[in-house]
DNA sequence: TTTATTTGTTAGATGAATCTAACTTTGTAG
DNA sequence: CTACAAAGTTAGATTCATCTAACAAATAAA
């Protein structure tokens, strides 16, 4: 059995691991907001279990098991980001922290009532993707919007920063996923770039924020 | 805060309040299948955070506060199951384990929602009251099919008892609620019931399932 | 009205998840 | 190649929720 806390360690683990290659305790504990030595002691009975393998001083890594059951925690967080979008009715900011909760039903049938009544969906409200039934995931590869060069149009299929203030920041700008975007000039200076796309006058995007931008 | 574990002996404790005047640190053990002296400390806390009048071998009760508190939390539960029957398609026999955990969701809009999805239910798939949006909870004076007589009809209104069995033994003789029941004719030697209704053929009710269906 | 049974309480132990303080290892900047 | 900073570990304490064993009070039976 894995707890609702230690679902939550393996969880984080599983996505950090997927960016950046090494993860350490310190991250780990950033991530999670947990002091290290108690992620430190965590890491050790996940050992125990077969979940992580771990070792003093060495990077964290999650064994096969570890992985899967990490998987399917992001699968049922993301289902569920996506029911309360679409069938539910709420807007893509008002989810995480409810998923951040429900992703620890333990209920099977619950989630694949869920995946029918979606029709399956492959991404969730913010473009990433949703694991498979094995805990599978496989990141598209899109594009961040800082490489597009002027001229071209692109479409916006992911953001990577899922924060309240940033997806309201793109909600009062009326960027949401699958908007064409035309990407009308680059400045060289800071690499803040001039878009514009329909339903909304141009505007003026910082690097920053264009980073978080995904696009294909 | 009420954490998840106190949630759990408010909503027992305002349940057995509801039937049988006087509860117990016994009852209460027996219900949550919690050993009695974990149960006496938990009093003592909830207590403390004035939820519980305790005294020392007097009955237990709750503070207004604690009523309400405990009645939404089952107004939680049961919109759940609502939702879970009405919007997920499961069937009545299957939700009570799930709405045990989502109970303990902490998000006012996403029972909000459930609740307008629905119509602002009044009644659970087992045909229990919902309590309002202030804990309040009200049961109708529903008859037990027990004190029903020969030759009456009567519809079929709520379940007292919603084990799985016990729906699963209503599902085969396709007993649901709203069924119109004719009651041709009563044993008096043991109660049972000879019960014709549409949709199937007659049918002998026992004593023990007759007082567990409650009529108008 | 004694005695036995049921109910309730106290005391003390355990395991999970967390923390702070102190120490150690690793890696980097002079 | 030291020395300092960052990252990681150990030790020990705390809080919550649980248990068992032993004792006490209230109730029911004899
Ligand atoms: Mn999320
Ligand atoms: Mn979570
Ligand atoms: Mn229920
Ligand atoms: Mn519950």
């Amino acid at each position: 059995m894995v707890s609702y806390t230690e679902e939550n360690y393996l969880k984080s683990l599983f996505l950090l691991s997927q960016g950046s290659g090494e993860v350490g305790v310190n991250e780990l504990s950033q991530h999670l907001g947990i002091k290290m030595p108690t992620v430190n002691s965590m890491m050790k009975k996940l050992r125990e279990k077969k979940l992580v393998v771990y070792e003093a001083y060495k990077p964290l890594k999650l064994t096969a098991r570890g992985k899967k059951e990490a998987g399917l925690i992001v699968r049922k967080h993301r289902l569920t980001e996506m029911f309360l979008v679409d069938i539910m009715g709420f807007t893509w900011d008002k989810v995480h922290e409810i998923a951040e909760q429900i992703e620890h039903i333990a209920s099977p049938e619950f989630f694949d009532r869920m995946d029918s009544m979606l029709g399956h969906p492959t991404v969730d409200p913010h473009g990433s993707p949703i694991p498979d039934k094995n805990g599978n995931l496989v990141w598209k590869q899109y594009r961040s919007l800082l490489e597009v060069t002027a001229g071209e149009t692109v479409k916006l299929c992911a953001v990577i920063n899922s924060s309240d203030e940033f997806l309201r920041f793109l909600n009062a700008r009326n960027l949401q996923l699958g908007t064409k975007i035309k990407v009308v000039s680059v400045e060289s200076f800071d690499q803040s770039m001039r878009v514009s796309y329909t339903g909304h006058s141009d505007e003026m995007l910082s690097k920053i924020v264009c980073e978080k931008l995904l696009v294909e």
